[in-house]
DNA sequence: AGCTATTAATAACA
DNA sequence: TTGTTATTAATAGCT
């Protein structure tokens, strides 16, 4: 059908080959479509240009066809990629769920839970690491207590400090002036209250 | 292309229908063929009969064009059933993940370890529920230690009632042979060796 | 499944 | 790309 006949092997002329794929194409499609209508079948056709352009022709949605071709084709068994691809996602989540179930019973016997099945042996280890931990979080505990009083001391100091200084001033000022003695009281009574404020605070 | 032209409707007589299915079939097939040859493009056809049989032409991989072409036909994105099927898995996994590395953390807190960033609060809850812990893992130790000892009283006894059952029996056949006088040490000989022997296995 | 009269597709060219 | 046309290919109706 053309003014001779056309050997089937790749059209190396490029003009050539691209006019052809045109016509081709849409004849390809023309006829995907009358099967479907004539004869009502079920047809999905897509085409890639060899530049990447795209065609596609499907009677019915092209997801069905697909799905339906893998079931048929004897690829939804367990050998797509799809199928492989969720078997291992599954069996990553239940060996992670594993380890989970496994660490969580570690931990409540750490509390005492569940060590009704635990033998001597394992008693015997499970008590001494507590003892350890219970050891170290005292440790880490009288750390933190022995860096609260020496901050807390710090503090006591400077403020002993601001409180020597507020009082020289005031000292100064009673010396240069009698009615500042109503306010030395006072004073002294405003510094402590800030002390409490800023110790509990921190 | 037949003598005479065809409307583009269902064929409604079946056996019509048939004959020009199969003949159109493998016209679509041959033609989606030579489009590839021809023109070096990418093609793939899925047929399926009314009747439900299923044909296919695939220049490359089958699957290969179906990933293509959901990526081109925009398909790929975050909203078909493949990608979202994945992304519940992955997270999943992530979410999984992340309770392994809390919980494995509460682990670590249980031995002493990776405390540094525990406040006071914390270390003195942890310490609380530690003690708890080894408070009633040694109460267990000492059941199963009671229970074993009270294991090995019945056992006790029990092996000193067969002892005095054997010490019977010698003692009568002693009576009845005098000759059985040499057996009677190494009896009571084995009878200890089996004692121990069962102690110990259990 | 073959045959063949016809129609449809298309190769070459514009 | 699109259109025209000479040719070939596909196929409808029969057997």
């Amino acid at each position: 059908m053309g003014r001779g006949k056309v050997e089937l092997k790749r059209i190396e002329n490029p003009t050539r080959r691209q006019v052809t794929f045109s016509k081709r194409r849409n004849g390809l499609l023309k006829k995907a479509f009358e099967l479907s209508i004539l004869c009502d079948a079920e047809v999905s056709l897509i085409v890639f240009s060899p530049t990447g352009k795209f065609y596609q022709f499907a009677s019915h949605e092209m997801e069905r066809t697909i799905a339906r071709y893998r079931s048929e084709a004897g690829l939804s068994g367990p050998n797509d990629s799809y199928t492989r691809s969720l078997e291992f996602w599954r069996r990553e989540v239940e060996e992670l769920q594993k380890t989970i179930n496994e660490t969580e019973a570690q931990l409540r016997h750490c509390i005492g839970e569940d060590i009704e099945m635990l033998g001597m042996k394992e008693l015997k280890q499970l008590e001494r690491q507590l003892k350890t931990g219970v050891e170290r979080v005292r440790s880490k505990k009288l750390r933190i207590a022995a860096e609260h009083v020496n901050w807390l001391k710090g503090k006591q100091r400077s403020i002993q400090e601001e409180n020597a200084c507020l009082k020289k001033r005031l000292h100064e000022l009673h010396v240069g002036n009698i009615s500042s003695r109503i306010w030395e009281p006072n004073a002294r009574k405003a510094i402590q209250l800030r002390t409490i404020d800023d110790g509990s605070h921190h």
